[in-house]
DNA sequence: AATGAATGAGGATTCATTCAT
DNA sequence: CATGAATGAATCCTCATTCAT
């Protein structure tokens, strides 16, 4: 019976072969017997688990969002704003510093054709648990009173910016970069 | 017998023609005969002017980030950091209000593996441009002593997040946008 | 203990289930494991009972154009022709209506290039003993002195052509066009 | 400019080669590469002119089933039903002699799931046709009144019977037969 | 120079068959 | 004996690129 705990482990060993080309070699340019090699099984036992290439990133990417956001949720989003906002910046840091491959994944699906609509909703979920965090730091007066979701843009933005350039120039950055940033993103949330 | 003019006519067709395909469908996602039938031009013209569909976006990548480069050389940049921002931020904005499928271009293609080692060189170009200008902003102690790069990346970030926002989201997001964050980013680039 | 029974059981469950799925979907359009489902057995049952797909229709072919053949021996070829032409008539309408499937599985199959030597021959049989008989009836001088290949070819083809009628408009079909189609079947063999 | 003339002989000249392939080996038998071959073409120049495998057998069935259309109606259907009946059963028969792989392949694909709703129907014009034919000469008291599709059925279903001999023992059946059967296959139709 | 039909290598997917349990 | 997950060869189809006109 390789039945229940192979099947996952083979499952989990596609997705995680998946995400590894994927990152390397972008989606388009990743065939499926390559990650079938990736993942240690032959190329029709990709088929047995995911029933189409589409069909496995699109599973790959509601995996991580939504270990992504299950992380940010977890976060304690106390009544002190700047506690709140610290919880939620070392969230997303912790995040991308044990899985590298699987928030560098997420950028470059962020919005591919290819995506389904519940893969689209699992980011939008990201985004509003963070717009409403925003909403409550405005209403306690200390976070500025710009819209929400530019609110949310300008944060997230920097952070992509941090983890794009620990991939692009990784001698320039290191992991503290995260660290040292979150002050000067702090003060371009709050009410000045 | 306006022949040179005909060929660069034809060949600046075919890259508006990539550009908004591209944009469109995805690098990947376009064949070569549909930038063609965009252009008004046959399949076989293409490769008259460029060797490869590979060729073509790298061409593209280059135009375009050599654009925006020199849009960014070109704010002035005075003594006052804070005005000196003030020209950064309004030319970048300009650069997507007046070219929004090119800026959207260069993003979708930030770091694709087929582009070459040159186009690869523009994205560093504009890069240190902007670090130079930070650096000299540090010295006068007006600017975070923060690493150069990591100031750029987060400022940069935050710009394509609003990008992000304003193609997402649309509805929420508009030209404004921009300036209503100018103040927000100078607050984490300034010293505090 | 029943193995030999069980095992007998099992061969008749997988030939019915391939019968049915053939017909419903076609040798070419059936998969293995769909048999093996309808059977109600695993896909690797099959190859314990039959060595390959092929050996299954052969094997499947053989049974039933055996029984058909069977049936039409069975069919007492009495001194009288007419009486003998009404026997085979019969044998062949009560097969049909008996096994609908299974005559029309044989159809279907005519001469696949997947059907074997043996496989042909049982076709063949069932052939010889219908030119038999019409060669004694021309003997008589009951019968259209035709070549007995050709009169065989005609009163089958005939017959099939009722069948597919059923199958293609049963609305403007049943099982009694057999019956009034018979006599007029008799004037095409009969000598005029 | 290979344009008219050329796309139409190479058009052509795919139907061609996918007729004889079709029916020496089966539609699912046969590969596409097999059909280009035969063809003289190379395989993706065949879904220049048919976007599918599936088009092709689609398109190859309309345009036999069409011609034999056009053979059967074109026959006089004269007033006399005897002679009527003669001109039918000799364009089916210059249609096989002409075009023999072409009637054996629209008997093969007679009602295969992968033809569209549109070649059945081109099969269902032939049959009214014929049946027009039957009711009028059953009108005129020449006919038999059977159903007039089931003495459709019994006439074209002989026919096919001396087809599939004339295919299957070309040694007992000759272009000959034809006519040596339509007298007894009139005595089937005609009323006793 | 321009055209666009033709090419064929390469990719996604299917499914007959095997074999470890 | 039975199972059904795993295999990988074989198939359909796409599309970057070429080349005769």
């Amino acid at each position: 019976m390789p039945s229940a705990a192979a099947a996952v482990d083979k499952r989990a060993a596609i997705l995680d072969a998946a995400l590894v080309t994927f990152v390397e070699r972008t989606y388009a340019g990743t065939t499926v017997p390559q990650v079938a090699e990736a993942a240690g099984v032959a190329t029709g036992t990709i088929y047995r688990y995911f029933p189409s290439k589409e069909a496995l990133v699109n599973a790959l990417y509601r995996r991580w969002k939504g270990e992504l956001r299950d992380r940010l949720l977890a976060a304690p989003a106390t009544g002190d704003p700047r506690e709140a906002f610290h919880h939620w910046w070392g969230a997303l840091t912790s995040f991308v510093l044990e899985h590298p491959d699987a928030f560098a994944f997420l950028e470059m699906h962020h919005h591919e054709p290819y995506l389904d609509a519940e893969s689209r909703q699992a980011g939008i979920d990201v985004d509003t648990g963070a717009i409403a965090l925003i909403a409550r730091g405005q209403a306690a007066g200390a976070i500025r009173p710009l819209p929400p979701p530019l609110v949310m843009a300008l944060v997230y933005g920097a952070f992509i910016g941090i983890v794009r350039g620990l991939r692009s120039y990784g001698d320039l950055f290191d992991a503290r970069s995260f660290a040292l940033a979150e002050d000067a993103v702090w003060d371009l949330v709050r009410t000045p």
